[in-house]
DNA sequence: ACCACTAACGCAAATTATTTGCTTTTAACT
DNA sequence: AGTTAAAAGCAAATAATTTGCGTTAGTGGT
């Protein structure tokens, strides 16, 4: 199978991956996400399973596909002020997003898949949208972690939390924020 | 189903689940994780599917429960000098045992089932493991990080960069270690 | 503009996994 | 020893997955 890369924006490949992925959206938005089935998503997408089994493999495989598509962030960090206060702001954005019922399942799915292409691209939205943030600190010429601080003393945290333990709150999302950056730096 | 809860130690019941787990370690060390399935682990342990398929639910809950049985360390970590050296020796182990094929296979196991009771029980093993360098420590008068800063920065960033993207090294796990024990606390 | 080519899809039969109702076994407790 | 309830076995019914083969629809060449 060649699938996966290059396919032709128009082509009838494109039209099945969109339908299918929006039957799956459409399903996880009413039902279990245990009773979700690839017979079931077939029938709404209007196609045969087999073409599902062909392309993505089995279920777990096309669920890991839709939710790496689905956090994909829209919009860039929003600007509230310091740039400490939109990292503040953001952060806790994303841990609640990915703490909630649906966050923590599309997490799932990614990990639960061997190929890691999907779990790669989630952490380099992540970075991406972090990354605005430090340029945007860097053109105010306001003190700002590295990308790589940021990840291993925010994001991990927050992660592995969500993932073994309990999901942060805001006062835990803030104290972490807070060693990285000094809360004296913020101009209010 | 009452189940899991107290399985009395010589009865059917835990006799059963031992066969199954020793099925399941068996067929996971000679062949793909891909092609385990349950009717085959049934065979092997000499129970029926619908034992199993009654007992956990579907194979993804049964690999969880036996890779969170599988993660529980069997000793304390080694003495080797000061309890920084402990700590470091320690973690680039932990990191090895955690980036390798198994055990990257044994975590997503875990995670991908929505109960989270493995992996709390996860987590607490390496809790466990640290609180055991901190009692260490502190018996010694060495200074040393608490737990939670443990967890937060060093073991967190390992998991996400195993999850999320490339294994970390030797050298990026020093790196993590330095951070919270400044290298000039350690003599040698 | 037409034709040839091939990747991807549909269909349907074969296989395999899962569920479930009912029966039997086993160990705990009188 | 006899009773009982949880857990296992058995087998039929259902559902999911795989696969071979024919068909369709975009792609690239003329």
């Amino acid at each position: 199978m060649v699938f996966r890369e290059n396919p032709r924006p128009g082509g009838r490949s494109a039209r099945v991956q969109a339908s299918v992925h929006q039957a799956v959206r459409d399903m996880l938005a009413v039902m279990d996400r245990a009773e979700v089935t690839i017979p079931l998503i077939a029938q709404r997408a209007n196609v045969t399973p087999s073409t599902i089994y062909r392309r993505w493999g089995d279920l777990q495989e096309l669920l890991a596909d839709v939710a790496a598509s689905r956090l994909q962030p829209e919009t860039e960090p929003a600007e509230i002020g310091s740039v400490r206060m939109d990292l503040q702001a953001w952060t806790e954005q994303y841990a609640d997003e990915m703490s909630s019922g649906a966050g923590r399942e599309m997490i799932r799915d990614i990990l639960s898949v061997p190929d890691t292409a999907n779990a790669e691209k989630c952490s380099g939205y992540t970075q991406q949208q972090l990354r605005v943030l430090i340029a945007r600190a860097q053109e105010r010429g306001e003190p700002f972690p590295t990308l790589t601080e940021l990840m291993d003393y925010v994001i991990s945290p927050i992660m592995y939390r969500i993932l073994f333990e309990q999901p942060p709150n805001a006062e835990c999302v803030r104290g972490l924020i807070s060693r990285i950056i000094p809360e004296g730096v913020v101009k209010s």
